[in-house]
DNA sequence: TTGTATGCGTTATCAT
DNA sequence: ATGATAACGCATACAA
């Protein structure tokens, strides 16, 4: 039961006329004959016809795909900048072309490739280093790319990032205003630059309140480690009255352990979390954490490469979007002087629960 | 400075060979002499040839790709499901082309008909409803697809399911054997056959035990809903002993509530959650849970596509994969009479950390 | 307003 | 083992 698939003449003869015709009334570039378009489209419906895109792009040079390149596809942060970018890619008929890197510089090669060769449009990418040194392909190609997240400070592309130093610094400031001294931060490795700020803006905050950088961990990329550092290094520390953590999964590790240890947040430690899903809210107690705006993240990334696509040639820039720290739970206040009271530090920061898409 | 892509006669010219050499050096389909085939390697790298798909795929009529829609790609479920079919098709050099229904008829046809504009090898589809009235679309192109997740028994497709009513019925078998008899169901809705069959299995397990089938609720399928809907009916009835939620997104939604309400689980509601992420084991205490097996469907999928993509034309085959209950700390044991002690409960499940890749 | 002719970059066929 | 040629399905320029 082979159904060959109906071709543009196809449509063209049942309709009685030319496949130039049929073209011009599928994609609406010239006028025709009110009877005709209706005939063409009937026909066109009758057969089931859907036009071949890759035919359609080999003749046209116009590819209506933004290809995406993520270190992987599980982690919430990067599922959803592509949601977004998915969302606004078909508000514009725009087709979404997904891979994964797996954090490796030759499978982010090789990927990169295999996404070029659809000769897409725009192209969105999380590079595995923020050097990005594949980027290079990209840029022979004269292709508009947007490097998202990853981006070191003097990547000359265009580029948006989270504000990583101003939001673990407003984080830092809200457990010293609650009296913490003893915060650990823990990362996942230093190896990223946005991990390295995300650091660097505890450390500055402490240095201006006179104090010297707090300790920081660093847990690796599996889940498995995180646990288990975390135990080693609580083994060999003093327990800290507050834990920062820089990742949402970072978070989720460190979480897991201090369940697992049997140490309850806030009663034991305090801890300020990073990225905003509703699992942090479904914890208990609520998790207070820097909220990254990943709507922002992903809005100005296809701004971006709208403008590009437009032919805009201008130097490349560099967004940052701020992230918004969600007071909610998990930080009590300690010691004698709490400069910023509970009641009062919720004032300014609406306590919406997260809008779930249906499904 | 425009950078022209280099195509096949580029290469052809540099390497001072024909277009039908490059083609078949590069695809490997002929034996060449070692020294032209070099000179031709030699040539596309040092031009940056990447061949052109569309041009590839509309001579070749071949295409590697595998397209994906789901309702939606925030929901980590169906971004599991993708994570693990890229990772597979990555494999096999095929690429995937993702979008999302978000649950509307309406846009599913759409962006059925735009993916099917790409002429892929196959197609994975979550459908918005489980009777698939879309699906004809794919069956009039005799194209191998695979529908996932939402399946009505009597749909005439390949489909991978899971083993919705054994889960739940497991899960309601644990919670009578604590001693629990006042259980609420929390569903999103009923309107889902899957939701049904979760439902059904707690309600036939309750009937093989001489008990009424549980009260449920279906608290719909925004977020915000959730809290409003839990609230509305502890409002109006008694608590339960114990909380069985159906979906991932549910049971983040009654958590979150039940954190708001002030009610610790397990000592004033026992919870079995569904879906096992990492922020379960994050959540204090670990979730007890029933982990749908992604993996598992993922890869069967992936092997039906493959077989119907070899040829295979068997009739329609449907998949159901078991899922496993994951015993942690969220249920407690009530009453006088334990059929099941923790410790022998226990014992057959290993308490493994979930692994999560690297990022 | 509609039709005819051409070519996009590649691969398949066939000839050498 | 390699090359010449044609054709995939469509969109465009131009002719009618």
């Amino acid at each position: 039961m082979r159904t060959a698939r109906a071709t543009i003449k196809d449509v063209a003869f049942r309709a009685g006329v030319s496949a130039s015709t049929v073209s011009n009334v599928m994609l609406g570039r010239k006028a025709a004959t009110p009877e005709v378009a209706d005939r063409v489209r009937e026909a066109a419906r009758a057969l089931s016809y859907i036009a071949d895109r890759s035919a359609s792009q080999l003749r046209s040079g116009k590819a209506r795909i933004i290809t995406v390149l993520v270190p992987n596809l599980t982690d919430p942060f990067f599922a959803s900048v592509i949601a977004e970018l998915e969302r606004r890619a078909q508000l514009e008929g725009f087709d979404i072309v997904v891979a994964s890197s797996n954090a490796d510089e030759d499978i982010e090669r090789t990927r990169l490739a295999a996404l070029l060769s659809w000769r897409p449009s725009g192209v969105v990418v999380v590079p595995h280093r923020d050097d990005f040194p594949n980027g290079a392909m990209l840029d022979a190609l004269n292709l508009p790319f947007v490097v998202v997240d990853r981006a070191a400070s003097d990547l000359s592309a265009d580029a948006v990032v989270t504000a990583n130093h101003e939001a673990t610094a407003d984080a830092a400031a809200h457990l010293l205003d609650y009296g913490h001294r003893d915060i650990l931060v823990v990362t996942s490795t230093f190896r990223l630059g946005n991990i390295r700020q995300r650091f660097q803006g505890v450390a500055d905050r402490f240095a201006e309140r006179g104090l010297p950088p707090p300790p920081s961990l660093q847990v690796g990329l599996t889940f498995e480690t995180v646990a288990e550092r975390m135990a080693a290094w609580l083994a060999e520390n003093k327990r800290p009255t507050a834990i920062l953590t820089v990742t949402n999964f970072v978070t989720m590790g460190v979480l897991a352990h201090l369940s697992q240890a049997g140490l309850s947040v806030p009663r034991d430690v305090s801890l300020v979390g990073f990225d905003d899903y509703p699992w942090m809210q479904a914890s208990s107690p609520a998790l207070t954490v820097i909220r990254q705006d990943v709507f922002g993240l992903a809005a100005e990334a296809w701004s971006i490469l709208r403008r590009r696509m437009d032919g805009d040639a201008s130097p490349p820039c560099r967004t940052t979007i701020p992230c918004r720290l969600m007071l909610r739970d998990s930080v009590r206040s300690i010691g004698p002087a709490v400069q910023a009271p509970i009641a009062t530090a919720r004032g300014p920061v609406k306590q919406v629960l997260i809008e779930v898409p249906p499904f």
